[in-house]
DNA sequence: CGATAATAGTTACAAATGAAACCAATCGCA
DNA sequence: TGCGATTGGTTTCATTTGTAACTATTATCG
């Protein structure tokens, strides 16, 4: 039970409408999750891709193919895009830029002539030598926004509304069907 | 698939120490909370918006226009914006298209020409009196997950990190620029 | 073998988004 | 008044992203 509860209920907290009850038919998009995610997840990310942007000329997948790739050296590109939950396409087009930019080094596996590996260059290195403090003070600024026992329970929570999250299919075609 | 295990795990995990860091000098993509974030936004969102998509033709930002003036009607385009956390030019498009498909209607405010008021058409508070519960057997669905402790503990925390978010600066000019 | 399927990765094109310019209309105020 | 600034909202254009098709290579199996 929670201790304090700031505003779940809401026709208290709406004295400007007359008929302001949270009732079954009307959706309070302030309180609804998906919402709330996304303009959190939006507002975490611009911030810190700001950074990056600004100060290196890299973009969100393009960070995260450095990030990864700093920490698993040669890989394909289509292991860096399983664990960068990002498609093939957009791993082409951020490798593309980075060897553009000569983050990023590429092999052709002498092997299979389809697959290639990729690893940092040495500038690669160099920049992602430079992000990753960037990259943890970020989060450490969140941590201390939030106490560390709210920060493990949102992390638990993560965990669990990812494995959960794609399997979640409201009933097919009825609406009254669930539950 | 978005997550996945750790085969090549390199961060020991330390028993001893609960936040215990890998290295310094590399980054855990797969625990680095903004990643997090934005994954879990996306997975979260996709699925819920591929219902309204397929079952109503709607897209995120019309449903978020849908949602805020079927709890408040009469609300001008500005003011959908912002509670909605839609810039203007989405609320207007958004709108526009609401607009053409019947979901909408908007008169134009008789004291101030530039303004106009925005309210659902008998249609468009059909498919909202259909979505609701849709939405909002989505978000149980997602309680159900967690359990309720988990849940409002995250909700707390979104709480937090969206208040302490845009504050949040790590603006220290690194020493080498950006090249 | 050889046809067909599967895999790695890129390209091409459409839809979505963001930023800035752009109307009107109204406001402020000298 | 009248003129510059502001506001509500739309349009335009560049960038990003998503989807499908495509190329090239390897794998499969009759």
């Amino acid at each position: 039970m929670p201790t304090d509860q700031p505003k779940t209920d809401i026709s208290a907290a709406d004295p400007d409408h007359p008929f302001a009850a949270p009732e079954d038919d009307v959706l309070a998009l302030e309180r609804f999750l998906p919402y709330r995610l996304s303009v959190l997840a939006n507002t975490v990310s611009r911030a810190l891709a700001r950074q990056y942007q600004e100060r290196f000329g890299l973009n969100i997948p393009q960070w995260r193919v450095m990030a990864v790739l700093g920490r698993f050296p040669d890989l394909s590109a289509n292991e860096v895009a399983e664990k960068t939950a990002m498609d093939k396409v957009m791993v082409s087009r951020a490798v593309a830029g980075l060897l553009q930019d000569g983050r990023l080094e590429r092999r052709l596996s002498p092997t299979d002539r389809r697959r290639s590996s990729l690893r940092l260059s040495r500038d690669g290195h160099r920049v992602y030598a430079q992000i990753v403090p960037l990259a943890q003070a970020y989060e450490r600024a969140l941590v201390e926004a939030l106490g560390p026992e709210d920060m493990s329970a949102m992390d638990r929570a993560i965990d669990r509304l990812l494995s959960a999250g794609q399997s979640i299919d409201i009933g097919k075609r009825s609406p009254s069907a669930s539950r």
